[in-house]
DNA sequence: AAGTATCT
DNA sequence: ACAT
């Protein structure tokens, strides 16, 4: 039975498949934090539509923080350490992020986890991403952390094939989702963001994406 | 294809 | 299906 209010969702870890956790509201706590470091983050790399090897615009905004940043553009999909919109280093990771990553991710049996990049997504009404893998990153044998924060997005989290079917998870602010090991490559999106109001985000969802890349 | 168009 |  789910609270009067979305952020009442109580705290508890949940086996989504092998090697992926959703841990409830494992974040809210620090809520104020995160979004306070994100404002900073975004101020110096400012949230950007990228353009996919295909030549379209994401309908997702992002940014980044940590030592490598995710991006698309023309050329393929990779990680860089500056920001080419800048030409400037990404900003650092804030303590508060690293700790929450590893925090997160022991919780969810994945012991040791050190983030050097965190790609931040920001979803607006009708916002989506389609389902993809994580496959940029060096190994694969450290987990992903993903932190929901905002209105409430349905998490889309299929197989290691594209066509295997997709289980469909309600993500709310404070959410985190660990998948590592066998799910580690597994396929994952989100559905088109429904329009909603959040007390500290408006209209918008922010998604913080842990990865060790390099 | 981390996206879009088009068809059932 | 398409084919950056």
């Amino acid at each position: 039975m789910r609270g009067l209010f979305e952020d009442e969702n109580p705290a508890g870890k949940e086996e989504i498949v092998g090697g992926a956790f959703l841990l409830r509201a494992f974040a809210l706590a620090r809520e104020a934090a995160l979004l306070a470091a994100v404002e900073a983050i975004a101020k110096v790399s400012p949230f950007r539509h990228m353009i996919t090897p295909g030549g379209f615009r994401m309908s997702v905004a992002m940014t980044n923080c940590g030592g490598l940043g995710w991006i698309t553009d023309r050329r393929g999909y990779r990680y860089d350490a500056i920001d080419p919109e800048t030409g400037r280093k990404w900003p650092a990771m804030p303590p508060e992020f690293s700790q929450l990553a590893v925090e997160a991710a022991g919780e969810a049996g994945f012991s040791g986890f050190h983030a050097d990049a965190c790609l931040i997504n920001r979803y607006a009404p009708g916002t989506r991403l389609t389902l993809h893998q994580d496959k940029n990153e060096q190994d694969y044998t450290a987990p992903i952390v993903s932190v929901s924060l905002g209105v409430p997005a349905t998490f889309l989290f299929g197989g290691i094939e594209r066509g295997d079917k997709a289980r469909r998870i309600l993500v709310t602010h404070g959410d985190v989702v660990v998948w590592g090991g066998p799910a580690r490559l597994r396929y994952h999106g989100i559905a088109p963001l429904k329009a909603a109001q959040h007390p500290k985000l408006g209209e918008y969802r922010i998604n913080l994406t842990f990865r060790k890349a390099g």
